[in-house]
DNA sequence: GTCTATCCATACGCTTGCGTATGGGGCAAG
DNA sequence: CTTGCCCCATACGCAAGCGTATGGATAGAC
């Protein structure tokens, strides 16, 4: 029933700051559930610090959309970034898609509102930068192009399902050893280590 | 702009007309779009109809869900129903996941709000379901209860984040013949015909 | 000390949507 | 014709949230 937590500003309050309270609401309840004076009461302010930092809802909507961007792409390339076995790279983004929860919220929500059309933009580059991350994998591990853009996206298909299952029925996802026997599962199916012989293979083109 | 489709009520409306009405709304712009009086518009009549069918807006949400419930119940059943193969009930379903685009916008939108204390338990028993109903046809195949949970997650993880990519960034999701081969790619791979003889496998207990 | 820019509070008007109260039209029963 | 019931329209009060206008407070510049 309480606003959460109710921080009193210790100092000035930042634009960053608010997009950063606006992805927490995000998070918790949903793109739609972004309205300033809630935000203002949550962050210890009015509205009247708000419309200072920005032009209007939709400023703060864009910068947070922006943020998150950012971060997304900034962990794609930090966390796995350096690991030059192209197996190891997927193994890692397997382990990392499940690490974090709140990230995992933070875009079944924002995808969520893909009808507004600001959404869509954002959701569209995080989403196509991944799956292009991910068939590079591929095709370092030797597919063609054809078959690497298929094990690409069954792969993502698979992340995002894993997030959905989490978020949806978590008590129907394992946790402790049994998890790390599912993950072990998916990364042997996913990331087959020769190629197949025949028709979903590697053509040479 | 124009509201849609504003139809004249040629006779009485049902109340299961305004659960559907709402369910096309949801699928449209999400959960909390659904309200009262651009619903009565939408429909050709004012609040004072709505009102008289239900107690409240949340009355509402609850039959339309229930409506949901049941539509997906039915469809399980109905579409794969007798179809005595495990192998092919699991192919059929993957057919079935592709088929109706709106389904799927439904399962989506509806799920991103189970934040809802409302939303959650109808979510939580479809998706129960269906990882069921998975779950029975990999025991079918000979698989045993921890494999088959294993597999039947992964399956439905795979379901749910094709939806995701198909809704998100349809044009990273091929069509025509491209896809077939997809789906065979998906189905071949998800659905091991012998099971495989070590660790993931089926010890008999 | 004064001035100015930064950051925020307060107060107001406006719109949208929820829920209620009340009345009215149509239609079948009597 | 009148009565009663079903279905809906109209009108109202209320709350929440957006955006604006305006003033106040604080801190550094000079």
């Amino acid at each position: 029933m309480s606003p959460a937590a109710p921080v009193e500003p210790k100092q000035s309050l930042t634009a960053d700051a608010w997009a950063e309270a606006a992805l927490e609401v995000i998070a918790q309840s949903g793109f739609d559930a972004v309205a300033v004076e809630p935000l203002a009461r949550r962050l210890g302010v009015t509205k009247g610090s708000f419309y200072w930092h920005f032009e209007n809802r939709d400023a703060l909507l864009c910068a947070a959309l922006e943020r998150w961007e950012r971060a997304e792409t900034d962990d794609i390339v930090a966390r796995i970034g350096p690991e030059p076995d192209p197996y190891q790279r997927i193994v890692k983004l397997f382990k990392a898609a499940n690490a974090s929860y709140r990230a995992g919220r933070l875009y079944l929500a924002i995808a969520a509102a893909e009808d507004k059309p600001m959404v869509q933009s954002f959701v569209r580059r995080v989403s196509e930068r991944r799956m292009q991350y991910l068939f590079e994998c591929y095709r370092a591990l030797g597919f063609s192009e054809a078959s690497a853009a298929h094990w690409a996206r069954f792969a993502y298909a698979t992340f995002m399902g894993n997030l959905q299952i989490g978020r949806d029925t978590p008590e129907l996802m394992p946790t402790g050893a049994e998890f790390s026997e599912y993950v072990k599962l998916m990364i042997k199916v996913l990331i087959p280590r020769e190629a197949p012989p025949d028709d979903d293979g590697d053509p040479p083109a």
